[in-house]
DNA sequence: TTGTATGCGTTATCAG
DNA sequence: CTGATAACGCATACAA
């Protein structure tokens, strides 16, 4: 039933040595032994035991996804799938394998760190900064332990994250060159580094344009769809009111549209509404989002190229790697079409 | 830095072998050794190698799940992340770990035969049936090799699947009884196994309530907002129109809601929408739909239940697995509470 | 109850 | 160029 190394060796008429060695192509064995047998393989339908050779090289090829499926991650939730390609995609043709590990049980023993990392079944490991804690990848660095987040951390290491402030300074940009000019910005909370950044982008932007709005216009609430609807009824009923709105995603821009609809304003032409995050609902609001696409198979693929970057030679310097958002525009924020009634 | 089950032995002043078996909480142990090599082990730092164990016990205890991320599958794609929670949830207390791998570099030597199956990665495998072709499914029967597919298969293997029909069922049934009986059904291809039982749900709903309806309100078209936006204005402007409409997911039902509102047809007064697969826009469609929900992380369970259980005893005869979904009443087929004007 | 010897399927280090 | 032989880290039959 199993064919090992073994059995080619005495099929073939020579030792398992010289098997081996043609199994990893070593230059000094003869092109016809070679192919003598490989031959022989083919015919027995032989395949190294991967276990076999990791025990003897010293390495699983393998590297270790890490979620806490408890949390409910949005994120991960919807990009999970594209992520996972984007790591495949790079591994792969590395002869390397993907495994996905839940952290929650945190059981003593069931700790990751002896479930991947002791025992010695991945090579290298990707997570993103939820469950790398400061604790988790400090120790991770006194191991000289491979890994990689997925968000910036501050510790020293390796992550790929989104460029969260080019995101809002490229959705108020937009709302400016539209014509807008007191613009909000809504839903997040203070201590999120994700809301900083993205943050930052929007009052960048307001800086260069040498625009400035109250600070009563950033508020911050949960970032669904409840919350960000009852902030913009408030909000848009002030004496003075915004003319636009920047959304922390695409929820409480449904959030805000809804309250825009209840009060009898329209959009985009008297209020424009940009927003991060294309998913989900983005395409499917009326009027339409305009709305900040994130490619998630590239931070897959930036995340295993520097995972192997890591791998192969540790002595590389820890690296970042920010990729920039995309842009769609869509009506949410199409003022010159429909401007007739334009102040 | 590594420490071995040798330098246990050594620590403890016993012989490996002794090692091994308080690891493995071999009864014939006294307590009293079994607490000093553990003491020891603690101190040390020893965490088992997986590849050595694995290689003894000629075992990987690694599941492989398999998917082709090349098919930019929408159902994968949605429910990824719950389906390997729920995977997850059962193996993991069972010491197992789960292994991802995109089926489509279909190199000769990158087949997932010789990835995961011949070269022992894996003890079993999940995938999904649109990768599990009948083929394959033939070859590891024949191999006796342990596996899952999610979504029914012809040739003889265990699977889980969601009850179609049954939702199919729920879904009309529930028009009915909000008073519905002209039910027309829309999206979907002859073709595929899931839309003829879903179609076959709604079929046989109808029978039992001795309703019959036109054939040509069962309308197939590919399962998007643009295409059954058509295919609805085209349905609802003919003499005799249907007062609700059963879709074959919730971009169908988005489509048919826009085909609504553009002819000034009410919903639900006029027009009862019921929709399979809440995710991702029956919540916040205008008004939001009646919809399906499935339980993907329950899929996870039961397939790695079944795996899990093949993967033990061989001899377990084939078994199937139906989940039953779940209705989420909404507006969009609420008539009571609208039903001034029905007829 | 504990220790010894051998095997699991490869790779790697030497000789030849 | 090729072939013994010793690791790799753990499990297990058998002996003590």
């Amino acid at each position: 039933m199993k064919v090992t190394i073994s059995d080619i060796a005495k099929a073939a008429n020579v030792a398992k040595s010289t098997v081996s060695k043609v199994l990893n192509d070593s230059p000094k064995i003869s092109q016809e032994t070679k192919q003598k047998v490989r031959e022989i393989m083919k015919q027995m339908n032989y395949t190294p035991s991967s276990i076999a050779t990791g025990l003897a090289r010293q390495s699983s090829c393998n590297i270790g996804l890490l979620v806490d499926m408890s949390k409910e991650s949005e994120f991960l939730n919807q990009f999970f799938y594209n992520i996972i390609g984007g790591i495949e995609s790079v591994i792969a043709p590395l002869k390397y394998e993907l495994t996905i590990s839940n952290v929650q049980h945190s059981s003593p023993e069931g700790h990751f760190l002896n479930r991947l990392v002791f025992s010695k079944r991945v090579d290298g490991i990707i997570a993103n900064n939820s469950v790398l804690t400061e604790e988790l990848s400090e120790e991770l660095n006194q191991l000289e332990f491979p890994y990689i987040s997925i968000g910036e951390i501050m510790t020293p290491g390796s992550w790929v994250d989104f460029d969260n402030e080019a995101g809002g300074n490229m959705l108020t940009e937009h709302l400016i060159e539209q014509g807008y000019s007191k613009i909000a910005f809504i839903g997040g909370q203070q201590q999120e580094k994700i809301y900083t950044h993205r943050l930052g982008g929007y009052l960048s932007a307001l800086q260069q344009a040498d625009l400035t709005v109250p600070q009563q216009w950033i508020i911050n609430c949960k970032a669904d769809e409840h919350d960000s609807y009852h902030a913009a009824l408030e909000l848009l009923q002030r004496e003075e009111r915004p003319d636009s709105v920047v959304c922390m995603n695409s929820y409480v821009a449904f959030g805000v549209l809804q309250a825009a609809k209840a009060l009898g304003i329209d959009v985009p032409s008297e209020l424009g509404i940009a927003a991060f995050d294309e998913y989900p609902l983005s395409r499917y609001t009326t009027p339409p989002l305009t709305s900040l696409n994130i490619d998630t198979f590239k931070l897959g693929v930036s995340s295993g190229q520097l995972l192997m970057e890591r791998i192969r030679g540790n002595d590389a310097p820890h690296k970042h790697s920010l990729l920039e958002p995309e842009l769609i525009p869509r009506e949410s924020t199409m003022r010159a079409k429909f401007s007739g009634t334009t102040s």
